[in-house]
DNA sequence: GATGAATGAGAATTCATTCAT
DNA sequence: GATGAATGAATTCTCATTCAT
């Protein structure tokens, strides 16, 4: 099944996603097409499968970087997950395709679910850090934050032209989020002291 | 040729992409096949002109939006134009559909640019009004906040199951990029006075 | 089309069944087998619509073998009848093979009709001709009637190892059909003497 | 074996013919696919199996009706065996499916056979019991009766939608035959005479 | 400029069967 | 005797594209 994986993935890197069938992808992975459709139902339950171990890799490497080091401040948390998702840059294209038919596919919220609860996660720990002045997230805000920051990181996968340096990009990403979190908690704190 | 264009949206609204083929095209726009192919290269490029007509007519939406009423505040330009971008919400299937083969297509920066545009109208008359006070975007502040922006209004026709309500998700909009631009003028300024 | 008819059934006379396929039907009728899938939507649809001809074809046979001579006797048109059904004998293999395929997507009934309807023909004349004598046939008479002609003659085709000569064949199928008519009649008679 | 056979059956009657394959009959046997290719050399050898066995009961049944109670009229004997015949009406589509594999399979006569012995048993009987009386059965006419009288039954089980009531569908069977072999007996008879 | 019948490479998928364990 | 993973030839069907009329 692994096999299959990296088939697929050098397929896609090689020759693009236009090339890729399942007859090449049982070649190149040196099992029989009859065996592919053993561990797999159809073509796109590969890229789906893929994307979805994807997925779970990345959220992996982001906990596992939020868990490394416990920090006091809530921008080093924030921080922290903006630097190991920009770092997720292995096979850009396989991603990007693998990522397309995910989405093409309809599962987009299972995409946005994992950053959703990393950032719930930083949000708690903060609470628990900072008490009532770390920042609220309903559901709009949690929505627009989780969905901006991966807006940035796919937009600089995709567009590899205009891509700034990853360093820059970083850092704007983390006062973007940073500034948001800010912000959300002097309206939060007015809206308190105004009652 | 608008006919074709109609033709294709109908057809992904009613049966989806996958059930797209040029035949069918021609079909329910009451041309022969041959005539389509007088008018497009091949099917591909009929999708990829549906997506920059829809990219012109977004821009012109916004920047409509932006002169209807001059206004004194950056943070008005900002909702503004968040607001007409938001309100973008005609043929989610077609939209969506169409701007992935323009994606896939590696026309990724046509996708961009508009907005891109549209930010730097937004600097530059704030820049005019507000003089030294104003943000400065460089590359990297500009990709983070157009791809930012970008990211949660198409995540916002993606997911329709997670959607907060349009005038929270504008709100939260709203008070992302003007945190942002708050953040990069306080930067701007600091380290301006620090020489 | 008629060339399709015809490459199908020159493959399942020589190979049989079994060997019949799309691409090697449209081979052999020398069209390209997208041609081929523009006349019939799927395989199955050329064996039916050949069924259906070749269905077609005999009730012409058999009411042209009724037509050709006005006769004074029942007896005669039953005869006319089962000779020229006994008669159809051409293609026996492909004949099989297709209504095979006809009676096993359900059409059963389209199989049985024609012949249900030669057999009122020959009923309303001889009412017209012998009046009152005449055996009436209500559903369940006219059902086995016709499915016991269907059948043996069916048979016949099925089972070459067995049949035995044409001529005694058709006398005892003639027989059979008189014998029975002429029971009708009699418990017609009765029945209605009884009242 | 027999749980292959309940698990063939099974998966016709639920999913018919087309849907039927031998991993799939293993999985429903509860048995591996090695298991299944140790008592069966191939997938139709399976079907032609169960068309076997079901024609071996179809013909114990009809001779235990024969048998059951003696008696002095051939009337009696053919409608005895009409009626068993009728009655064998279980699993339908199976009983379809297999015989048609059966025949497909060049079996044809192995199908008739079972038939025609009992029609000579009949036959056989009335002899003994009318001496010079009884009709005397040729081949022709053997093999009309029988496959006429198959013909009825299996239309009966193919067309459901034309299908007299089961009851007025035997009695008329019932008179074919007699009126049959009573032709017969008189042709017989006149024919002796006439030397 | 329009037509649309014809093309055919190519894709997905199935399933009877084998054979090493 | 049982297992079931692996096989891969074979088949159906699609659809972008062409080109003679």
């Amino acid at each position: 099944m692994e096999t299959i994986f990296e088939a697929t993935a050098r397929i896609i890197e090689r020759d693009g996603i236009a090339a890729l069938n399942t007859n090449r992808i049982a070649e190149r992975a040196g099992v029989s097409i009859g065996t592919l459709y053993e561990y797999f139902p159809n073509k796109d339950a590969i890229l789906i499968a893929m994307a979805r171990q994807r997925l779970a890799k990345d959220e992996r490497l982001v906990r596992q970087a939020l868990a490394t080091a416990e920090t006091e401040q809530d921008v080093s948390l924030a921080r922290r997950a903006i630097h190991a998702m920009v770092g997720l840059r292995d096979r850009p294209k396989v991603r990007r395709a693998v990522i397309a038919v995910h989405l093409a596919s309809g599962f987009g919220s299972e995409h946005a679910r994992p950053v959703q609860e990393i950032a719930e996660l930083i949000v708690e720990r903060n609470t628990r850090l900072l008490g009532d002045k770390a920042p609220q997230l309903d559901g709009a805000s949690l929505f627009v934050l989780t969905r901006a920051v991966i807006g940035v990181i796919r937009a600089a996968f995709e567009e590899r032209s205009l891509l700034p340096g990853t360093t820059s990009l970083e850092d704007e990403l983390v006062r973007l989020v940073e500034a948001y979190l800010s912000a959300l908690q002097r309206a939060h704190g007015s809206s308190k002291s105004n009652r």
